[in-house]
DNA sequence: AATACGGGGGC
DNA sequence: GCCCCAGTATT
């Protein structure tokens, strides 16, 4: 059966199996277009099952769009660690303040005014606008991508940001005037749960309507040409403590990987050979190897090898370096791999202390 | 158009 | 290992 001739039986058999079989999310429990935009920006890149804890703590924490944008940006990160992405966070942040400030805390419910906020893309306007507010709006993210591009064989290569375009026009020309939001989350659903990478065809509920199925061509689609292979970084990292039991962190920059975010001195080998960076790690203290682990990130890849040490007398501390007890490294934001390393020191300490 | 930006899960 | 995930901002 052809789409095109028969789209309000496309609608109807997607809507329906999308009502029956919806999974119950914590996102689907509300009309509040603010927990509605937290929900859309955690899953940014993210699956579901991760976002959950994370999405509970947040809107737990911070309830209104008032205290939201009260909070610290320490406290921010702190409710996203763990979670990546971390610029997300301040985006969300800085988006709700202007709602608050010059919306009246009215989340816009318009395209051209919702799309100017904050950490808002093409997908996150066309999710708030038809999920919070019944707009028939596209919300294309990488599941409906893969979902049209089989039901219509469309075979161009979505890694090209233009191909973007010919799937809203097609969602624009599909989407269920009566209930968008059930249309654009039927399709994220089957995408998700049926419509996979390897795709489970027999339990699809619109495989009648499937160009792709029809021909045995699902595992075609949808195009998408290969990415480069990444960088790979050799780091040296330092967990250091003094006569106090105290640890020496550093807070990252304010921009780029992992901005803001606290961290063991860390250098990249590299740069090992400069004598300024030479001069600043040798310091006359005896390290011992303490870990050493590949951390991925999307676009490179740490080799990192920690060692550590204890710092005796007095010595020159540089700017942006400070010392912290157990408890408050334990409160700092940090990055995974910064977990891992803090994960291991405490091992060490434990077993320390039980011998 | 290409790249930066996290982390984890599935195979 | 590789792929991909309810993508966006920057260059």
């Amino acid at each position: 059966m052809q789409i095109v001739e028969n789209k309000d039986k496309f609608r109807e058999a997607l809507l329906s199996w999308y009502l029956r079989e919806k999974r119950d999310l914590p996102w689907r429990n509300t009309s509040n277009p603010y927990y509605i935009w937290v929900s859309e920006i955690m899953l940014q890149q993210t699956r579901v099952d991760t976002v959950i804890p994370y999405y509970e703590r947040f809107i737990a924490r911070f309830p209104t769009m008032e205290s939201l944008v009260e909070a610290d940006e320490s406290d921010l990160l702190k409710m996203w660690e763990g979670l990546g992405y971390y610029s997300r966070v301040r985006n969300l942040q800085s988006g709700v303040k202007e709602v608050v400030e010059n919306y009246g805390s009215e989340v816009p419910a318009s395209r051209k005014e919702i799309s100017e906020l904050k950490g808002i893309g093409p997908y996150t306007a066309g999710a708030i606008l038809s999920i919070a507010f019944g707009l028939p709006e596209h919300a294309v993210d990488g599941n409906v991508m893969r979902v049209i591009s089989r039901l219509l064989l469309i075979d161009d290569d979505i890694a090209i940001p233009r191909t973007k375009r010919i799937f809203e026009n097609v969602i624009m020309d599909l989407i269920d005037q009566e209930d968008p939001s059930s249309f654009n989350q039927g399709l994220m659903e089957l995408g998700a749960t049926i419509c996979t990478p390897k795709p489970k065809c027999l339990l699809c509920p619109v495989r009648e309507f499937c160009l792709a199925f029809n021909e045995g061509r699902q595992e075609e689609f949808p195009v998408k040409t290969k990415k480069v292979k990444m960088k790979v970084v050799p780091v040296a990292s330092f967990a250091m403590r003094n006569e106090k039991n105290e640890w020496l962190l550093r807070k990252r920059s304010e921009k780029g990987l992992l901005a803001n975010l606290w961290e063991f001195p860390m250098i990249e080998l590299a740069s090992l050979q400069t004598p300024k960076e030479l001069a600043r790690v040798e310091c006359d203290i005896e390290l011992t190897e303490l870990l050493s682990f590949k951390h991925v990130f999307s676009h490179l890849t740490w080799d990192l090898t920690c060692y550590t040490g204890l710092i005796q007398g007095d010595h020159k501390i540089p700017d942006g370096y400070h010392f912290f007890s157990n408890k408050e490294v334990e409160e700092l934001p940090k990055p995974v791999p910064v977990l891992k390393i803090w994960d291991e020191v405490k091992q060490q300490l434990t077993g320390n202390d039980g011998k």
